[in-house]
DNA sequence: CGTTGAGTTCAAAAAAAATTGAACGATGGA
DNA sequence: TCCATCGTTCAATTTTTTTTGAACTCAACG
């Protein structure tokens, strides 16, 4: 049988993929997802969950609930592959959409979530007895909504400006 | 000795303390580096290390790693207090400094080592022998410097959409 | 000077997050 | 229908991150 599926990694795409799995730590995510993405984005040939499992040396367990989270950001396609029992994963190499998805899945829930609790916290001031204290937290919870609103604008702007 | 100093919180405290706990997350900071800064946030009076202690119940440790970050963002006052003994905090509310301590503490270090490794990925590349391969690495490497220049200039216009 | 106490540091402990791997469901081929 | 195996799930484990607390430095004050 003759190994015609490489291993181990060469040493490029070492670099490629410690390059994104350090860089994916920036947004709070886990190593193994930029590993994973990282090896997609330089691999010329898509890659099956088993490929990814041997080259990076990561369990399966790993692998697959990498992908499953790179799924929900649309990172990649499936695509047919030398075998036909296995699903195979290309890299979606578009920046605005890895944004727009890690915006739609992990920022947007937070920040709905924060409007919310803004909302409480303006019923909670209406609460408080002394109106010193009042005005001051009232006037820092606008404060609170303002930068909310100032950062969901941020979003599509972030969209377009990272659109090739 | 009267207790003119309340320990625990109130529940509108409770609430923003939490809240930007959680909020911090997000950047991937340490929940209390939020609790410290929601409570300098909501505080009307400027606080000690030792008031954040007490009302946060954490330690001093905590709370002094926690304002060491902090600082480095430019996110609070040093100001006078009751005790002239003590160091007074107060926070500086203003988001665009808020924004702009953390592009120039944990941003640009990332992107500025970034680059490095992509500049020695290229060198890299040319040693590759195929030239289909080398064609393919180097439109992948490409790749990612458009995408570290768009991102960076995402920064400045982040700190002016989000700049009062 | 010596004492007091504010604030820092850092090794150890605790808590949180990520990874593993074995068990499981599902699907296609024989 | 049964088998083989791909891919998922999740409890247990490992690793990483965060927090603690005791030892320390330093400055102010008597």
């Amino acid at each position: 049988m003759p190994d015609d599926e490489p291993k181990s990694l060469v040493e490029i795409e070492k670099e490629v993929v410690s390059l994104f799995a350090d860089g994916v730590r920036v947004a709070g995510l886990p190593r193994s997802i930029g590993e994973i993405y990282g090896l997609l984005f330089i691999s010329r040939e898509p890659l099956s969950l088993d490929d990814l499992v041997k080259r990076l040396g990561i369990s399966k367990g790993s692998a697959s609930q990498g992908l499953k989270f790179l799924r929900t950001l649309g990172a990649f396609r499936e695509v047919d592959g030398p075998d036909a029992r296995r699903t195979y994963f290309e890299a979606d190499i578009k920046l605005k959409k890895l944004v727009g998805g890690f915006i739609r899945e992990q920022l947007r829930p937070h920040f709905d979530s924060g409007k919310d609790r803004i909302k409480t916290l303006e019923k909670e001031v209406m609460n408080e007895g002394d109106a010193a204290r009042r005005a001051f937290y009232e006037e820092r919870v606008k404060k609170l909504e303002r930068w909310l609103k100032q950062a969901k604008l941020l979003l599509p702007l972030a969209q377009r400006v990272l659109g090739e």
